[in-house]
DNA sequence: TCGGAGTAGCGAAACTATTCGCTACTCCGC
DNA sequence: GCGGAGTAGCGAATAGTTTCGCTACTCCGA
């Protein structure tokens, strides 16, 4: 009677990924503070997590420096392509259209985005043809 | 050293809120049976699953009637609105075009959302002026 | 080369999520 | 009112997540 494996990112993880996607590449010393401004946490647990991670293949590690530097294993477009897939499949009930709406009419988009969300709209309508 | 709580609805929750969403209200044993489809689980894990979920508050029951009716505590759309706000904060660094963007991009919406999505569109740059 | 500061790692602890066995209760037909 | 079938609940078992203490290692600067 166990748990089964959850397959999605916890929220640590994602913390830390969030944090990789933006440096690119950082040490643990480094994603250690980053992530003590919202955690109060000890640097081993950092490592730990890290380590938890590379076990898991969310990130790379490169060995042959010192201190050893940690990346993203995933790029953030395929993670976030994932997630969403995720999210639409089993709490949208499989509508990419009603998410839309409703990111689009409950969260302010720039005018900017709107734009170019229009911009792709006449290609995918232009497509349908 | 203890794990925080995690305010976020797991795998199994989601699944049954789900079957809650569709059916607006069930007994223990429909949700069962709705479950078991996916899932092998005992009749009795569904049962806990559903008194936890009572504890956290995000199922109400009817006492009052043999078999108990339980019901979704908050609607899907409400539930849909927090988690896509979540998505949006954390994994698309609170963009909300770039997640409609990939979503229009990657998934494929039908061409009477697409109307819709150009009708609010049309009135979101209509109100930007 | 010695010593201190920072880095890496392991293993166990604390807690959550999920599982089910077993017991007790409710309902209904006989 | 008895008995069987289904319903409800509790407590414990198990695995996953997050935590850290403690130890060992690496890298300089004196």
């Amino acid at each position: 009677m166990p748990r089964p494996p959850s397959s999605q990112l916890t929220e640590v993880e994602l913390q830390i990924l969030r944090i990789l996607w933006e440096k690119q590449a950082a040490t643990a010393r480094q994603i250690h503070n980053c992530i003590s401004e919202d955690r109060n946490t000890n640097y081993s647990t950092t490592v730990k997590m890290l380590s938890v991670m590379l076990g898991k293949k969310l990130v790379k590690r490169d060995e042959t420096v010192h201190p050893q530097m940690y990346r993203p294993a995933a790029t953030q477009q395929r993670t976030q392509k994932k997630m969403l897939q995720d999210l639409i499949s089993k709490v949208y009930n499989g509508s990419t259209g009603s998410l839309v709406l409703q990111a689009l009419s409950s969260q302010q988009a720039s005018p900017k985005d709107l734009a170019e969300i229009r911009q792709l709209l006449d290609e995918l309508e232009e497509s349908e043809k």
